[in-house]
RNA sequence: GGUGGAAUGGCCGAGUGGUCAAUGGCAACAGACUGUAAAUCUGUCGACGGGAGUCUACCAUGGUUCAAAUCCAUGUUCCACCA
């Protein structure tokens, strides 16, 4: 169980195709993960997901835990039965939340004392409470409790965020290692350091020695440049080993995931398609569009013309525009749907075009047809 | 026919002598969103001008006043009640 195979390699990039043995299904990678913190990928039904390819998707033990709960979870059967999701789930710790939902919250190395966001009550996260709430969850990839530090941050306290992460990945590991059953979940790594090469050699140095089987790049995405991100990902594909799968954490921004692909990055995840969706604005192979905009009003052609998702087969823009404008729900969930079987296909391009030798011209053709200044912030 | 009330920017609706080109909300338009406190949030929103500013504005006309969306008169329209 949890074996990862490279199946294909770029001869010229750091792209790689793999597979990753979990209790629910072989993983296809490079993959993308839609995220459903609440149990559900917002707007999209099971079955739906699986009919746009969808192998894997998120949960959160931090929101979960607050509802509907460990007790219920665990009366469901686990979090595949409670929601109805045959395939495998990947869980996040909480570490994410301990960062955006800083203001509520003290943090320690002991643990970190929250206020909920929901009513105010006092709850305690620790790497050991997240190990045995992801148990219950039943996840087929538990992530480590960690520590995500803000953008930016000085080298003071990203050097703390990484000192602390390493010392909550061996308790979360020790504690996986005397609860769970590591032949039903996985354990990742997360390794942290911001934008800093020393820290993120240290951390990586440190996460890596804990031999997990994945390991995952947490703290970008979090605002920093492109470029940044990308010298990250450069300098931690020499680093990570590679027979383990390797994931991305937070990115689902297009260009960010064909460049991480391009970088030794397997699995991504993001709520970028659904949140996006939602609010009206889709990728598509040209760029992005804000499907509000008066200039779709009049426009009866398909949204992606080279899509094959149920939005972009069955629907004008002028009549998705339409249901933007008057704030349907069916828009909610046509753009939602649109926004993650592109970014789904983007991986799936990938790795097939890893297979067929030719990643190197995908990622140039695809760099060359999708338009948009997001974060074109220079430094 | 009588009595009372009301008319404000695309719509609804505050404002009852100067600090009012006029609170809010909606609509419209534009922007943001990367391990989800998000079907959310932000901006613009009379015209012209880069701006200082200028002009046109609170049903109409006339008036009072240094000054009127605000006070007075007349008219018009609408609403309510009584005949």
């Amino acid at each position: 169980m949890f074996e990862f195979k490279v199946i294909a390699e770029c001869k010229t990039t750091g792209a790689r195709a793999g597979e990753f043995v979990t209790p629910h299904g072989v993983i296809k990678t490079p993959v993308f993960m839609p995220v459903g913190t609440l149990a559900t990928v917002k707007a999209m039904s099971p079955a739906e997901l699986k009919e746009i390819n969808s192998q894997i998707i998120l949960g959160n033990t931090y929101h979960l835990y607050l509802r509907p709960g460990n007790e219920i979870i665990s009366k469901a059967g686990g979090l595949h039965e409670f929601m109805n999701w045959d395939g495998p789930i990947l869980t996040d710790s909480g570490g994410f939340q301990v960062f955006s939902l800083a203001k509520l919250q003290k943090i320690t190395d002991e643990n970190v004392m929250c206020r909920s966001h929901i009513d105010g009550s006092q709850l305690i996260m620790s790497p050991e409470w997240s190990m045995e709430t992801q148990r219950i969850l039943g996840s087929d990839i538990a992530m480590c409790f960690d520590q995500c530090c803000e953008f930016p941050a000085t080298h003071e306290k990203a050097e703390e965020a990484v000192k602390r992460t390493t010392l909550w990945a061996k308790r979360s590991r020790n504690f996986f290692q005397a609860n769970n059953d590591s032949n039903k979940q996985a354990l990742f790594g997360i390794i942290q350091g911001s934008v800093y090469e020393d820290l993120r050699r240290r951390s990586a140095e440190e996460i890596l020695s804990l031999d997990f089987p994945g390991y995952a790049i947490g703290g970008l995405s979090v605002g920093e440049s492109h470029e940044a991100m990308y010298r990250s990902l450069d300098l931690l594909n020499t680093l990570m080993p590679v027979n383990k799968p390797r994931y991305l954490m937070g990115v689902g921004y297009p260009l960010n995931i064909v460049e991480g692909i391009a970088r030794g990055v397997d699995m991504f995840d993001c709520v970028l398609p659904t949140r996006n969706g939602r609010n009206a604005t889709v990728f598509i192979n040209s760029g992005r569009l804000n499907m509000r905009g008066k200039t779709h009003a009049e426009d009866f052609s398909p949204l992606d013309p080279e899509c094959d998702c149920y939005a972009c087969k069955n629907f004008t823009r002028a009549y998705l525009r339409h249901l933007a404008i008057t704030g349907e729900i069916l828009g909610a969930r046509l753009f939602s749907w649109h926004n993650l079987r592109f970014t789904i296909r983007i991986a799936e391009r990938a790795r097939e075009a890893i297979i067929a030798g030719t990643f190197p011209e995908f990622l140039k053709e695809f760099k060359e047809k999708f338009h948009d200044d997001y974060h074109s912030d220079p430094e």
